[in-house]
DNA sequence: AGCGTTACAGCAAGCGCTTTCTATCCAAGA
DNA sequence: TCTTGGATAGAAAGCGCTTGCTGTAACGCT
């Protein structure tokens, strides 16, 4: 029924050796031979058995990319530069390598689940993007996981992540405690002295620093932080919307709300807008990511980008081992404050 | 060095026969016998050789989705609710499939390469989103393709994206051309009569379809088209920006911009204010898809809301034979009209 | 001319699993 | 008690490919 590499092999009348040379370019084969085994491949519309490829020579060309939301294009974004490093040639056979995006919906089960099936699958490389979950039953069930797909021979990457000690994984790490600090020493820098905080999720590492990046900054201006100006939600719009209407009610007299990102942040605008506020002359709202769509904001979001597509462009590299890894393993990424219409100084 | 089958059945004192049925769970095992394979399973950390149980097999637990662009949450989205329905039960070994995003660019020779791909994976299904290019070669591959692959065994779900005829695969596909008619048809029943269009890439059958829709509402109300109202562009907010200064160049009597998705729509909205102009009351302005941030915009997108995670939740579920095919193998999913701020009475 | 090389091509042994067919055991029916 | 048959378990034959090793012919050298 399905055509075999024995067929290709009778029909160019070589054997299935050569064929399996020719295909992964290998090993020398004559160019005379080589183009009637192609014709035959042609003509016989012979497509490889990737499992029966994989097994006999234990790898395979599956690259998996996890992600938390793929819906977000924070991750998209990343995603989309990971594959695009994938797909080009670096490997064998042409180094047609399947970059497969696999989204966790933040679920650390399922991140280790799919870890496994990638392991089962006996993948190439894997890249792990965004935050991690910080429980420690969690971050040791993922450590031991990273260390044994390593130990097998899949490189690892961790893209936007904190590094993984001792598990053999490359990290690029953004600098969200340096950008949150940034962000906020720019609001004071404004003459703000009482600034909301709606951060994400508690246990997501990238929570945790951006909002230390924060407080850094408080603190390094002597400004006492109160309780009551950090509230923590999911990293979306209506959580930010929600989050403000909280900040507004908790202490009417703020004005500025730093967001734990750009979805946030245009939530907390729509909050700010329905309660009669304007931005930036009544309150200044900040974000952080810098997606596409903060410059569309009114006023355009005032945030800290994150070079999302070079990171993941460089990681996608680092994963098909056709870029040095960081001296280390470990490289920080850095983000770049960008001013714009969201903030302004407080009136009066 | 890694373990095997037979390392487990070794350790559980069964044949590896028995193993391989305890973890396929489709073959009566005492359960006495299970558990003591899974107690092994557990000890040695065992993990299935996936090449080699899809090689023996004859089948994966792969499957495919192709999108245009994973960064765009129009795909984003349709994708996490595919993919959130394939990861769940419903196959073999208790359903552990793995849901893969392929992000082909919008190039058709990526569409191409990584249908072969996965081919030569031998995925279970294949899930393709978004519109297809219309260009006769390619289509005739595509065609040429899904049937192989569907001949093959393949499941084939289209989603958002027109029937493939002959091709043996199943199409839920969006009523862009009425959706395009309905947005239309409210501009005029507001009372705008010079309506400028910026359309997305001339070989994607969606701007097609939307444009068709368009001077359909236009023709039905007995509205003469202007060339000059009908600008093409990519689908992405640039885009959108350019093609409405250009509008504006080429008629600035007009009174409202219809664009191509939420995105343009955008661009366009950012363009116009940037010309001094006021949303809705000098021009009006319309998206299509209602993603997310389309309610944000200031002005809010009056735009037509596609039901992307219902749509790409059913096309999961068929992809995974877990829901019946719509009769004839085709369905239409609708839009539904979102009328808000962006839009009014045109002045004068 | 004789010999070591080099350049290809083929043989055959797996890779780790699934599955058909067969063997075994034990309870139930005659 | 002897047969039957259901319920499990095992033996073994592949699945389609890769690759180490083994030819073998042609080439270059002394």
């Amino acid at each position: 029924m399905t055509v075999t590499l024995a067929d290709v092999a009778a029909r160019a009348q070589v054997s299935p050796a050569t064929v399996s040379r020719v295909l992964n370019g290998n090993y020398p084969v004559a160019a005379s031979t080589r183009e009637r085994v192609l014709r035959a491949v042609d003509e016989l519309d012979y497509v490889l058995n990737g499992p029966a490829s994989s097994l006999a020579a234990a790898t395979s060309d599956l690259v998996g990319i996890l992600v938390n939301d793929i819906a977000d294009p924070f991750f998209g974004i990343m995603a989309g530069a990971i594959q695009s490093e994938i797909g080009g040639p670096g490997g064998r056979a042409g180094g047609e390598r399947l970059g497969v995006v696999c989204n966790t919906g933040g679920s650390p089960e399922r991140e280790l689940t799919y870890l496994t099936l990638l392991q089962r699958q006996r993948a190439a490389a894997v890249v792990l993007t965004g935050g991690a979950t910080e429980a420690a039953p969690h971050q040791a069930a993922m450590s031991a996981k990273l260390r044994k797909l390593a130990d097998a021979g899949t490189r690892i990457v961790l893209c936007g992540r904190p590094p993984a000690p001792e598990t053999g994984a490359f990290a690029l790490t953004f600098d969200n405690r340096g950008g949150g600090r940034e962000l906020t020493e720019h609001l004071i820098g404004l003459g703000h002295r009482r600034l909301g905080y709606i951060a994400g999720p508690e246990e997501r590492t990238t929570t945790r620093h951006r909002l230390e990046g924060h407080r850094a900054a408080l603190a390094a201006h002597g400004i006492e932080e109160d309780p009551r100006w950090t509230v923590h939600g999911r990293y979306d719009r209506r959580s930010g919307y929600e989050a403000t209407l909280e900040l507004l009610r908790r202490d009417p007299s703020l004005t500025a709300v730093v967001a734990a990102n750009d979805s946030v942040a245009l939530g907390a605008c729509a909050a700010l807008r329905d309660s009669g506020l304007r931005i930036p002359d009544d309150v200044s709202v900040a974000g952080f990511d810098d997606l596409p769509f903060s410059i569309d904001a009114v006023p355009a979001l005032t945030t800290v980008r994150l070079p999302l597509a070079e990171a993941g462009a460089r990681a996608g590299r680092i994963a098909m081992g056709r870029e040095e890894p960081p001296p280390g393993g470990i490289a920080t990424v850095r983000g770049e404050l960008m001013v714009r219409g969201s903030s302004g100084v407080p009136r009066g």
